[in-house]
DNA sequence: ATGGCGGCTCGCAGCCGA
């Protein structure tokens, strides 16, 4: 089984690219982030056109996530349980006996921002959401745009990024509650090139002089990371003419 | 490394992302 996450800042701009990584990595699931379309404009039929069926959650301009698989989404379920949030930054659905939750992680802008208080906060009610949800599924994955770079090696030049946002000490240490409710980041269950990151800002060169951070992530239960064969990021999408500013990320899952 | 990109909006400049 084969689960993928992209940030695609834009479906509108980049469903040609969409279409064309699906034909590529034939996915069984791909959650997508940054949509940025409202339900009734998602382009759900060149979706099933390309053998895939979807489920979404979107909004106008902002946010946006959604669920292309091609095994039928049962038990789709938008947002945090118990937080209302206007908002689209979570969709989940079990997909082949697999629960799947995508999520958008918010910004949080700088860690003087009230964006920032309410990315502390949506993560910490994203955790007690985790929490019921492992509960029920022992074969969960969450996907998705975390904006959340774990260790040093995760980004370019850790002593530029210390205490600023996407990098600071209580958004890790979010992160590292989640992976102690039993969920294992998949990229580090094998060995990856140095300087590996899924996220280059448009401006400065940042992708050809991989200026980046690694803030897109696939975290799997035990049960799935035992059977986990491959994690990587797909640099190739991030090369090509207009592209989004993040990278895929994909992970290749054997089952018996 | 922060102006310098790119996507959005009933745009023609400003907001947002990371």
């Amino acid at each position: 089984m084969k689960l993928a996450t992209w940030n695609v800042n834009s479906l509108k701009v980049r469903l040609p690219q969409v279409l064309e990584f699906l034909a590529a990595h034939k996915p069984d699931v791909l959650c997508l982030q940054e949509t940025k379309l409202d339900d009734a404009n998602f382009p759900i039929a060149d979706i099933t056109g390309a053998g895939y069926q979807g489920v979404f959650s979107g909004q106008k301009t902002y946010n946006g996530v959604a669920i292309l698989s091609s095994h039928s989404p049962q038990e789709v379920t938008m947002g945090i349980a118990a937080f209302e949030d206007p908002q689209k930054r979570v969709i989940s659905a079990v997909v082949n006996g697999v629960r799947i939750v995508c999520v958008y992680i918010p910004n949080g802008e700088s860690v003087e921002s009230a964006k920032y208080v309410y990315k502390l906060d949506w993560l910490r009610r994203l955790n007690a959401c985790l929490k019921e949800e492992l509960a029920r599924y022992p074969r969960l994955a969450v996907l998705g745009d975390y904006n959340i770079a774990p260790e040093d090696r995760d980004v370019h030049d850790p002593k530029f990024w210390a205490g600023k946002v996407l990098f600071s000490e209580p958004e890790k240490a979010a992160l590292r509650d989640m992976v102690a409710l039993g969920l294992q980041d998949s990229f580090r269950l094998f060995e990856q090139p140095e300087k590996s990151f899924s996220w280059w800002d448009y401006r400065m060169n940042g992708f050809k002089r991989n200026l980046g951070l690694r803030i897109d992530h696939i975290l799997l239960t035990a049960e799935l990371a035992k059977a986990c064969k491959s994690c990587r990021i797909d640099r190739d999408m991030r090369a090509k003419e207009r592209p989004s500013d993040h990278a895929p990320v994909v992970a290749e899952i054997d089952f018996l």
